[in-house]
DNA sequence: ACGCTGATAGTAAGCGCTTTCTACGACAGG
DNA sequence: CCTGTCGTAGAAAGCGCTTACTATCAGCGT
């Protein structure tokens, strides 16, 4: 149906190679030449045939992001930050939603190799059980030697894996945030963290818990949620009679249902209890009050693994790209109001 | 490097035909040397070569997805819905930003075009000039005629194109939500619109014309943003001493801006304006006052969408698939203060 | 004049897979 | 026993491109 390089060059007069040339333009091809193929080239609408370029050329012009879930602001960002780097580099991004589940992750780490893709950006993270660990170690070993580059962004890489890694303050910016808490002078503190394993919960409830050491703290307790809104809701409602003062959510989707449950509760924030996210979402000044949280360089972080899973940015050996965390102090964590003391 | 389907057919002592048939699975092969071929393929950690196999095939397992931006909740929630139907159908799905600029979305249909992908689904959609119109005619005219499977979501097929198309009731909508508006007894609106040009504003605004006909209104005014959060907050600004009582946003995003520029003007929501949205995006439910707004099913839809570009789903003819709005009374609207009078 | 060089263009050998067509036994029917 | 069938498997021809390698033809130095 569609025409192919031997009817462009059939159309003008030329062989297939000089099409190929100008349509690369890595050979010189004299003007006249190149003049009649561009002709014939409109003339029948010829598109190149991707995958048989890719073939021929044993490389593709494609990259993967895995995330958890695009709908998702926190995934949606790095995912857009990603594809748009890939785009100046003339690439295409095909998007994964793991939904969180390994299985999934190694499904589509798979069908990318398989694309061939030209580097594969791996964001999110499920719980990072032995098991899985040892089949992703083993899929990224298969990409590199394929040449397929692989950038994990948010998330460590396996042990003994030696990939470039955008790494996100996680811990300094929840020991910046605890802190704040602290200084507020909070002393008894609920945190809702995200899922047990999951390395980002792991290194947010780790910056927590090195803040409270340094504080004085009464009480403290930790819940685990999902890092959706609705876990969040359900953590608060079970929290809001604990008697604690503040409430620090491990992302702000869950800072977010954290507030509306206490709303529903009746209980004012942050004059009865103070509450903190985690990611300063769009949506974080938007709430009332607005949310003090941490922000995350996701865009640039993710802008940068894009970067480097296209090629454009070379980096050599197990590099650790540190992003920065910042406070982002607003007013839904305020002071505690003396009481029954 | 990576292991060939020969070097498969090698070790297991078989042609590669007979590798390539238990590879898929469309031909009888004996169970014993099936057994064989499966021992070969792990031993050598085979990976398909998808660019080979699209090739030899004519055919890819990819689909695409054009929208404006997926950081945005209103694409990312239609990119998430159409990427897991594309999964559930065993296809990878590419996203590509165009930021609403016109030639983006060509240069990302012929890309997607020379990968040779399954369907494309359109979303959003900028500007609609004539001439941005015929190319894109054109290039829906190569896809279709390549085999290529094209759906609009959310927006309208060119003029003489035929091809399937998610519509959201956007029209009906506006209508519904402006009435609404009406009915608490509001005279004086405004309605902060989307870009010029865009058919997703053209619809809204027409839907809140027919309901600012069918009442009674003293004064309406009609400004444009550009459905960015920040164009809502200085639109908002300007309006805040035009004396209206209602200000309806065309989407939920310059809802928020416009909230928030009233809240820092000192003006109280819905107290002294009230302020309406449009999509029901995710924070709606978190703003204070909770916005009023309507909800489109936008999951639903590019699921639907994504079904259709995959092929699973078969349509003929020039489909409309119309998809209802949902009015969603909140608390940002209630009746004006009977002021000044 | 003659071989050389440099600039262009053509030839053709793949890239790794799918698939049609053919080949080969084994087995049953006449 | 011969032939027609059925069930498997192999041979080989592409799919549409890229890219050595080769060929051609000016122009040039000697």
């Amino acid at each position: 149906m569609a025409a192919t390089l031997a009817d462009v060059a059939a159309r003008a007069g030329v062989s297939t190679a000089t099409v190929s040339r100008v349509l690369n333009g890595n050979y010189p091809v004299s003007a006249v030449t190149r003049e009649r193929v561009h002709r014939a080239l409109g003339e029948l609408d010829y598109v190149v045939n991707g995958p048989a370029r890719a073939l021929a050329a044993a490389t593709t012009e494609v990259i993967g992001v895995i995330v958890n879930d695009v709908s998702d602001p926190f995934f949606s960002i790095q995912a857009s930050g990603t594809q748009w780097e890939a785009a100046s580099a003339d690439l295409l991004a095909v998007i994964c939603n793991t939904a969180g589940s390994p299985s999934d992750e190694l499904k589509y780490i798979s069908m990318l190799l398989r694309q061939r893709v030209r580097g594969v950006v791996l964001t999110g993270g499920s719980r990072e059980e032995p098991e899985h660990l040892r089949a992703i170690t083993k899929l990224i070993g298969q990409a590199l030697s394929a040449g397929t580059k692989v950038v994990m962004c948010g998330r460590p890489a396996p042990p003994d894996v030696d990939v470039p890694c955008v790494a996100f303050d996680n811990e300094g910016g929840a020991r910046a945030l605890t802190r704040h808490v602290l200084t507020m002078g909070h002393k008894r503190i609920a945190y809702v963290a995200g899922p047990a394993g999951n390395s980002t919960t792991t290194a947010r409830l780790a910056g927590h818990g090195k803040a409270l050491e340094e504080g004085e703290v009464e009480t403290s307790v930790v819940v685990h949620g999902d890092f959706s809104r609705a876990s969040g809701f359900d953590a608060a409602m079970e929290l809001a009679d604990s008697g604690v003062t503040a409430i620090i959510a491990g992302n702000d989707l869950m800072a977010l249902g954290v507030i509306a449950a206490l709303r529903q509760r009746g209980i004012r924030v942050p004059q009865d209890i103070s509450v903190a996210g985690f990611d300063d979402l769009p949506a974080a000044v938007d709430v009332v009050p607005a949310l003090t949280t941490v922000r995350l360089p996701l865009d640039q972080g993710a802008r940068r693994a894009g970067r480097i899973a296209s090629g454009v940015e070379v980096v050599t050996g197990p590099t650790k790209l540190w992003m920065p965390a910042e406070l982002m102090v607003r007013e839904s964590v305020a002071p505690p109001r003396r009481q029954t003391q």
